[in-house]
DNA sequence: ACCTGAACACCGTTCAAGT
DNA sequence: ACCTGAACACCGTTCAAGT
């Protein structure tokens, strides 16, 4: 009766994703929304680490990460960050597929294609690369955490502010451009 | 028959953590390694999330995290990393416990007393605190989720080296220095 | 190509009751 | 103070079989 493509299948765990959050983005859940059994997934996906692999590339190319090759590396952090905060977890999600090497791939490529502009050397090129990375992501998760946390009506006061990725990514570039100058003062 | 106390549970936790990883930390297993029914943990934990955060405390602690307030960023750092890496999947538990805030405070703490040693602004110091807290948790995590990626034989080649925290420390460091710098330049 | 039906081996959590 | 017994409401995954 109920007939889904892989990508239909994609569109519907970011929709429960949006709704729901991470935790509740559960394979029996998902058939559910698609009027589908559970054991119908295993045919477009090996487990459930694929699904939310397609799931952190398919969130990621809605936001358009990859798709601007002209970003700096400041404008490529704040759309990464952007698309992150457009789904519910979606920096979770993000680092979930990156940790497991299943998807997600295409937010460090942006990251990597912007650093690149900068021209310092590669192992300086790929540490910023790591760091901006792991800042944007870890930012943003907390960020994503609290904003549930306290919309879940959990915390009350809220002392500290959120962090702020913008400053964090000036940080990085200012150490980048430093080092790197310092890099062609003692190498020629 | 099997009495124990909220400690013990901990200590048992933390050894679980080590041996199976933190997927294979449920409340049962750590039940039945007591030897103690699984409703028994509920006398000495809320629920889950309170007992990882008291192992994310725990780990810490055993790692010498916050008992140095004289270390400099790139000592504080360095025992942070160390401290993940003595336990399988330690990044990932304190990432767990900072992110549902019931615990690993000691680790954001100690990187925090060591930024506050830089002499900068008070929101310098907090954008540079979180930026290395996300940064070695992140590249970290990234790391053991790799290392135990490649003693399971899942992966064969491995292309890339492992992400140098200190570098990326480095280039963090060398960014607070120039922006405090700049500040100062133009401050007054 | 895509799905059902039925099962297997698990989870976290609650709660009355025991010592 | 700490634990048992029994249950509730879930999980991910497999696999033979259907269309």
């Amino acid at each position: 009766m109920a007939r889904h493509r892989r990508a239909d299948v994609v569109d519907r765990a970011l929709d429960v994703l949006d709704r729901y959050g991470l935790a509740d983005l559960t394979m029996r859940r998902l058939a559910a929304e698609l009027d589908v059994r559970p054991s119908a997934l295993y045919h477009h996906f090996a487990d459930k680490q694929h699904l939310l692999g397609a799931v952190a590339d398919a969130l990621l190319a809605r936001g358009g990460v990859g798709a601007a090759p002209d970003d700096d590396v400041a404008a490529a952090c704040r759309r990464l960050r952007d698309a992150l905060l457009a789904y519910r977890d979606g920096a979770e999600v993000v680092a979930a597929a990156l940790a497991f090497g299943l998807g997600g791939t295409a937010a460090s490529e942006a990251l990597a294609a912007a650093v690149a502009r900068e021209q310092v050397a590669d192992d300086l090129a790929r540490t910023a690369t790591g760091a901006l990375l792991h800042l944007v992501l870890g930012q943003t998760a907390q960020e994503q955490t609290h904003l549930q946390a306290h919309s879940a009506g959990a915390i009350t006061g809220d002392p500290r502010p959120a962090p702020d990725v913008d400053a964090a990514v000036g940080l990085v570039l200012a150490g980048l451009r430093a080092r790197d100058a310092s890099d062609a003062g003692a190498g020629g």
